[in-house]
DNA sequence: CTGGGTTAAACCCAG
DNA sequence: CTGGGTTAAACCCAG
């Protein structure tokens, strides 16, 4: 039963030149004391209540009084221990003890490949012999003995590290602490063993391993407990104020999420398109796929994969159906992003690049549109025509020959017409079919009722700014551990032409499916849109948390308000930028009806454009949405080009000017025209 | 420490009348003598060789001679065990002690939900007092001492199960025999107990103790050794031989293989598709995903998807590539299966249906095929001559509305185009574009060395009866476990057009990608195609092993030497069915080239149909195509249409005629002509 | 040795 | 209670 492994190694762990029991015995000796001032200061009432960092803040020192005459006492009472180094969060996989086997060393947060840091502390204001002792402490205060055990090279016994710090610089740096975890049948014994020889840095005690499940075992602190030589040498009697690390993940446990693979990054604007995407490990019921849209840096919009916890395949796949598309009239495949999110703690994966294709993109839609267009009254009188007159072989008549090259011949696309308006709106007005996989009332998807949950705080800055990406630094400032984003609920939960949904609880069984009324903007400052030209990010302090940000989607959203040089103004100075720094674009869009206002300058823009280059294939769609909105303007040759042919009339009228004989005048000939442009938009793309 | 749950069900198994420290007693007792006997019969030599099943041939019981006198010794002597119900081989999960809990009840193969059975044995031509003791041994022989334990209400303990035999029929049913499992750690230990109470049925003694490793922990049988009471009332001191049952595995270890989702279900006919499949728990190295089409109830065609170990993602999803399929020239949609296949055991999962659809349902296709006509010289004039017609807005006339009318429609198809064998010929002539999902060189993918590997085994009846249905049956006939189907290496390895590759070892690091040389047709009797209309399964025995069957694709193909008529004779009797029974059909496969001969039978039927029924859609492809390949074959309207009318001119003819003039005349309107069928296929589909 | 994936052992939910 | 999915604990491979 005894594990070979695991005896050399506490067999080698005694041979270490500072024994923790020696330290033990210190304590033991000066119990009354110690215990006293221990009671006195971390104990009890104060960190019992549970407020978060409080403990940190009491002044330790100064209540440590000895009673005996100490000539150092008044540098000791000063003395504070300082971290100069803390450990990395999810750097190190805790290790069991049967695995027999080194458990690591937990690097400093600093630590790179090149250049390896460790945990390390500094004892400050005093210089001299001092004892440091090192032990897990739970994640939340009050800060509860943990169970798991420290191991490593140097000083570690019976799961705690103890060394001696005599020199100059007064510091300690661990280089080599591994975390040995238990497993939750030995929870008990391991706190009985933390009992016996006396290390509660907070006198909490240890009525914890009552509750085994009570303990978090994927994360804990390390806590640092300084000894400072009392009046007698060799005797450690004066602690310092024991100070605890930022938390430590096990990073077993604590998976990153990741995608490892998508069956597809492709969907219809309408969305509904079943993709299995390969993930790391999630929790069924706390995982989104979340897809978005930057513009300009900016979260424009966003909308989630729809599943349910039973579509996570032994929880490393989801298969979900795409949300649709804030639009289904897009000329052009549109880039948008995908990630997993999990609610829980607002982390997200890396993205991924996703396209939204134009509905005519899709194989299904493609072939009804042909069959309609071959369905219509003219065609169908030319298919007659073609089949009689090939037949009988009609050859070397020129006009013959015209009309059969013309009839099964797809003309070129003519110059402009992939960015025809007139399409669009023939697109939009083509009734959703029963086969497409356009779901019923499936609208842009609103957020999970998980992203919703929680801890839900206001923002500290106004949004505007917080998109900016100026909240963010790399460390959170206190320990406030699992909340390293911010999470801000939408005040007016309006949104545009979407199936709002009244608000409830989940429904029974665990469905996650519930559509809640607000729309959510996310801006996730640590990402870095790897495909995203158009969204430099700059010199912007990023944290890897997640980070929400809410727009009305009626009101001024947020990515509307900003144009390339405002967003560039922003990245560059993260840090500085403020409400002074706004723009004229950005103050502008504070007005009423700013949309319009910047409708309007964005298409005086545009159409400058468009009489200098042609080419606008890869604007964005509501750019291009925006210009097709505006009859009055012209906006170069493409509109001259269809102001001087007459427009479409509308099916009724068209009806009644065909009846069965054959179709001539213009509304034939304007039909065909716009049945030649769509047949060049099916078949010119990509 | 202690388990409360464990300890109670150890409390409530002393409450048992019977106790096995009885048996152990008695065995004791008789040491000398029980000794002799098993050594001589079961220990040693004979049962060390591992030849499998020689143990249940051994004349057990005429061997245990007793030295008293005995009235009823005759008939203890011509008694034995029979197992009269076997155990369910895979419906129990063995359970841990820890887990503190029932371990439920071994079903009988028989059992059912309404008509539940249990293992249950007999004793045989005796008839009085008896007692059984069941115990875990391993899988292989010689059948060692299993460290898993038998645990159940009745008569369990120390792992083993014992019960006395004494009514009219002597049988004894064992309706609540769980299996509760051993940790690895903890096999030495088990084995210890198991010594202490004698129980090792074959004398195998106990060495294996220290070789954990070697036992299967996930196997085992059960084995039954009754004993008879001696000429002393109350002491069973005379054993019958033996018996053991079938394997039985651990339900949770063998996870049956399982197809739970496919990212999609289509691909073109060029395969290269990649394709994400979840599915249990599989091994990344022990794991095919097999396509294969069903004609009559024959495999027709199988390939194997394209991946590598590390594709296989957390062991539950599998992300590959379609195969080619054996032909590009289709016209309608083909419909075949996939199914996942571990090759260790040949083992299958279900299948689920997968089409494979013609080169011009990809939309890549589609839309290169669609730009190339519009490239073309003539549609290229007609862009023209329809923009600046468009520009000078030429309303009125009849011609003009006429072409503009056919510019950009797509006429109906017409009534036979959409089997036209003609747009087969330009179909196969396309160049595999680059980028086409066609993998180079990516053929209809040969078997994977897995398949090849391991127990083959000489087909024991034809293939062509086999093929049939005539050779399985339920129950394997003995204990050769791990192998329920038959494997059947090809005696020619040849193929049809394949890449065929060198056999080699399997390369290093562990790819396992390597062609093999040889061509493996598979049927799996157990399965009834659920979507396969065209292969009806009739009263053929079935087992759920798979089970391969050999057929070389440049001879006479099974799947091609049965008709209709013949496969319809096999299914209904399965049994009967031996070389008298082959029809005219099969007979005449046998002959060289009855390819040919087949074919123009084949043939000459379909132009029957063709003149009674226009609509062959639904025909199976190779039927269309050896049609196809049959110019004087008058099939009707279709082909005097197709007649009246000159056929294309060959490419390079084609080239010389048109130029940069304008084209005219039979090339440019027969061009024209096969562009209109072309689309009409194009959009025609589905 | 290490990092880190996979299997075997525990745990625990839902019917 | 059961069946059976999921998590926590062991194991073990590859660099």
């Amino acid at each position: 039963m005894a594990d070979p492994m695991f005896v050399a190694q506490r067999t080698s762990s005694n041979q270490l030149s500072l024994n923790i029991s020696d330290v033990i015995d210190i304590i033991g000796q000066d119990e009354p004391d110690y215990a006293a001032s221990a009671i006195s200061v971390y104990g009890g009432v104060q960190m019992g209540g549970g407020g978060g960092g409080t403990a940190s803040e009491a002044n330790f020192s100064t209540i440590s009084s000895a009673t005996r005459p100490d000539p150092d006492l008044e540098s000791k009472r000063k003395a504070f221990v300082r971290i100069i180094e803390q450990p990395q969060a999810k750097a190190l996989r805790f290790r069991y003890i049967c695995e027999g086997r080194s458990a690591g060393s937990i690097p400093g947060v600093r630590s790179t490949t090149e250049n390896k840091t460790y945990p390390a502390i500094q004892v400050v204001g005093y210089k001299g012999p001092a004892v440091v002792v090192v032990s897990c402490v739970t994640v939340d205060p009050p800060y509860r003995p943990h169970p798991h055990n420290l191991v490593g090279k140097e000083g570690c016994k019976k799961g705690v590290c103890t060394m001696t710090i005599n020199n100059d610089s007064m510091q300690c740096v661990f280089s080599n602490l591994g975390i040995q975890c238990v497993k939750k049948r030995d929870v008990e014994d391991a706190l009985k063993l933390r009992e016996e020889i006396r290390v509660d840095p907070f006198q909490t005690g240890f009525s914890h391993r009552n509750q085994p499940q009570s303990i978090d075992l994927n994360a804990l602190r390390l806590c640092f407990q300084v000894f400072l030589e009392g009046s007698e040498k060799g005797k450690f009697t004066f602690p310092l104020k024991p100070q605890v690390s930022d938390p430590i993940y096990d990073k077993k446990a604590t998976s990153d999420l990741i995608i490892c693979k998508l069956s597809d990054c492709t969907s219809s604007v309408a969305g509904g398109k079943e993709i299995i995407l390969l993930c790391d490990k999630v929790t069924k019921e706390d995982i989104h796929v979340r897809f978005y849209e930057v513009k300009d840096g900016m979260i424009e919009w966003e909308a989630f994969g729809d599943f349910q916890a039973s579509d996570v395949h032994k929880q490393v796949a989801i298969s979900f159906k795409t949300p649709r598309y804030k639009t289904l009239e897009i000329e052009n495949p549109i880039k948008v992003y995908v990630q997993l999110l999990r609610p829980s703690d607002k982390s997200t994966s890396d993205p991924r690049p996703f396209q939204y294709l134009p509905l005519d993109s899709d194989p299904q839609y493609l072939k009804r549109k042909m069959a309609k267009i071959s369905n219509s009254a003219n065609t169908e009188k030319i298919s007659r025509y073609l089949a009689e007159n090939m037949a009988g072989a009609v050859y070397g008549d020129r006009g013959a020959a015209g009309q059969g090259q013309v009839s099964g011949a797809v003309p070129r696309p003519i110059r402009v017409a992939s960015r025809s308006s007139r399409l669009s709106d023939k697109i939009k007005m083509e009734p959703p079919d029963v086969g497409s996989p356009l779901s019923p009332g499936g609208q842009a998807s609103p957020a999970p009722p998980g992203v919703m949950g929680g801890h839900a705080v206001k923002p500290p800055v106004s949004p505007q700014h917080y998109g900016g990406g100026t909240m963010y630094t790399v460390s959170p400032p206190g320990p406030s551990p699992g909340q390293p984003g911010m999470y801000y609920p939408q005040q007016s939960p309006g949104n545009a032409g979407n199936l709002a949904m009244p608000m409830g609880a989940s429904p029974a069984g665990g469905a996650t499916r519930v559509p809640s009324p607000h729309q959510h903007y996310y801006v996730n400052p640590g990402m870095r849109p790897p495909y995203s030209p158009e969204a430099p990010v700059g010199a912007v302090a990023v944290s890897s948390g997640y980070t929400p940000v809410v727009s009305d989607p009626q009101g001024p959203a947020m990515s509307q308000l900003l144009d390339l040089d405002s967003q560039k103004c922003i990245d560059q100075n993260p840090i500085e930028l403020d409400i002074s720094n706004i723009n004229s674009a950005e103050l502008r869009s504070l007005l009423p009806s700013e949309n319009d206002f910047n409708a309007s300058m964005v298409d005086a823009h545009l159409s400058e454009n468009l009489s200098s280059t042609l080419n606008i294939i890869d604007q964005p769609p509501h750019l291009i949405n925006k210009l097709n909105s505006k009859s009055s303007l012209n906006s170069g040759s493409y509109i001259a080009y269809m102001q001087n042919i007459p427009h479409n009339v509308p099916p009724q009228a068209k009806q009644e000017g065909s009846g069965t004989a054959p179709a001539t005048g213009s509304d034939s000939f304007n039909n065909l025209k716009s049945e030649i442009e769509l047949l060049n938009q099916l078949t010119s793309k990509h």
